[in-house]
DNA sequence: CACCCTTTGAAGCTC
DNA sequence: GAGCTTCAAAGGGTG
């Protein structure tokens, strides 16, 4: 027999790595199979692979639960090993393996991205997957001036996250590079923290048509300097006159991803001659000169400056400039200088993130910074969603009045029903620091003047015994001494 | 028009 | 680590 002359594979185990084990024993069953000349006949093939996977399969086999269609189709026979020998995913659990995995130290964006995208074959994303794999990239990336930058990007792609990551990432090899050529410490861009301008005052600002801003007379920082969207000079792209079609031209080479390393001569000092720089572009040395009003507003700041990236420093000593501040976008950083001298001026949010008068107010240290609120408290929740409802009990509403109403209602709530508040703040608080990874509370001090609270608020004891006594809501007169005034009465 | 009132909770600062 | 300060929301009142 034709049969005799071939070895037949081993017996399917069904201990250790089962999942292994049956599909070496199926890979090797159907090269059996095709060496007897069995693959044409599938009740014999069936019978065969019964007979060769040994008695444990066979008990296996005999829980299968199979149609009059599929009794004698091998295929479905194989199916059905297939389901039992492969371990059930644990969506969840691979979920979270996937959301907990972040950047490695030494580990490059590429192969970040590579390894979320083999984790994500377990986690049955669907058509979401690289948009999930995106999100996951933004969030676990070690660069928090990186994430800042991706996070500032509208209709980000994972494509166009991981351009930019690259970008970023062969920028820093630069400068490293370039660094240790020039014979200087190495710029850890991983230290690197928002870059906060110190501004002083000028008395004798006035609205300046060119930036946009106010500023000392002669002190435009946007004398000289080339908008980035129409290619002329004399004002930033922030506020070029031309319209958004216009644009589109210059706007299409903004894709434009490469890197170009320009350094600041060491030279610099305090002299008031012009900054020479150094473009270096393909391997070619072209010098450049830093514009004066762009170097009185940078001071120091700027070390290392590129065709779309800046590399701030602090304004420190020279000897001390290789402290990093930050990488950030040629185009924000013209912005940013725009901003620094206009302290004045009511900085257009372009996030949509909004400047409370408060912060306009009191923090006149850095007016130039986007103005990012607190996230709520559980108690800032509960007051939002509740205060409506209390308003409409208090005939006359006074929002001392209601929050203290709040704050007692607040506390005889069980720990389960805050539970969902405090949940819901606990959420809020992660997405805004996935939302803003630079930012601390201490971005919102102000200096308010010490304020001398009032503990006690005349009235509420009488509306607390109003309640006690029953009072229907709508029933409390708030007038000079918060009287309760007759059910029947709607002053409202 | 800036600040107050009033609450709780979170975060930051000072000692 | 304790204790203090500031800011989140709300909108009418106050100076």
């Amino acid at each position: 027999m034709k049969m005799s002359f071939v070895r037949h594979p081993e017996e399917l185990k069904l201990t250790g790595n089962v999942e292994e084990n049956w599909k070496y024993f199926k890979q090797s069953f159907e090269l059996y199979a095709l060496a007897v000349g069995l693959e044409a006949d599938e009740r014999r093939k069936i019978a065969l692979l019964l007979t060769v996977a040994g008695r444990g399969a066979l008990e296996v086999y005999n829980t299968f639960v199979f149609s009059e269609e599929e009794k004698n189709k091998y295929d479905a026979v194989i199916a059905q090993f297939d389901h039992y020998c492969t371990p059930k995913i644990n969506e969840t659990f691979e979920r979270y393996v996937f959301r907990t995995r972040m950047q490695g130290e030494t580990e490059s964006i590429d192969e970040y991205v590579a390894d979320l995208r083999l984790k994500s074959r377990w986690c049955n994303f669907g058509t979401l997957c690289d948009s999930i794999i995106k999100d996951q990239l933004v969030f676990g990336i070690r660069d928090n001036v990186v994430r800042a930058h991706l996070l500032k990007e509208r209709d980000l792609s994972l494509e166009k996250a991981v351009i930019i990551c690259q970008a970023f990432e062969k920028a820093i090899v630069q400068i490293k590079t370039l660094g240790r050529q020039r014979g200087t410490a190495e710029v850890d861009t991983t230290k690197a923290v928002p870059v906060k301008n110190d501004h002083k005052r000028s008395r004798e600002c006035q609205s300046c048509e060119r930036c946009g801003c106010k500023h000392s007379p002669g002190q435009c920082p946007a004398l000289g300097h080339e908008c980035r969207r129409c290619g002329t000079k004399h004002h930033p792209s922030i506020s070029c006159p031309f319209k958004e079609k216009e644009h589109k031209q210059s706007d299409s080479e903004d894709e434009d991803t490469s890197v170009y390393m320009v350094t600041i001569e060491d030279e610099y000092g305090t002299s008031e001659e012009e900054w020479v720089t150094h473009l270096e572009e393909n391997g070619a040395d072209v010098p450049l000169k830093v514009e004066p009003a762009i170097r009185a507003e940078c001071s120091q700041r700027l070390e290392y400056k590129s065709k779309d990236l800046l590399l701030l420093t602090q304004p420190q000593t020279l000897e001390q400039k290789n402290s990093s501040m930050g990488l950030v976008k040629r185009e924000a950083f013209c912005e940013m200088l725009a901003a620094t001298s206009s302290p004045q001026v009511d900085c257009p949010s372009p996030h949509g993130i909004s400047v409370s008068r408060k912060w306009k107010r009191n923090n006149s240290q850095d007016p130039s910074l986007p103005y990012v609120k607190k996230p709520p408290n559980a108690f800032m929740l509960y007051m939002k969603e509740q205060r409506p409802s209390v308003v409409a009990e208090l005939v006359w509403s006074d929002n001392a009045l209601v929050n203290r109403i709040l704050g007692q209602r607040w506390k005889s709530l069980s720990s389960r029903e805050q539970a969902k508040y405090y949940e819901e703040a606990e959420k809020m608080k992660k997405l805004h620091a996935e939302k803003y990874p630079w930012w601390s509370a201490r971005d919102n001090y102000g200096k308010k003047k010490k304020r001398i609270r009032r503990k006690y608020h005349p009235g509420f004891e009488e509306y607390d015994h109003a309640v006690q006594l029953g009072a229907e809501p709508g029933t409390f007169n708030g007038t000079d001494q918060y009287r309760l005034v007759m059910p029947s009465t709607d002053s409202r």
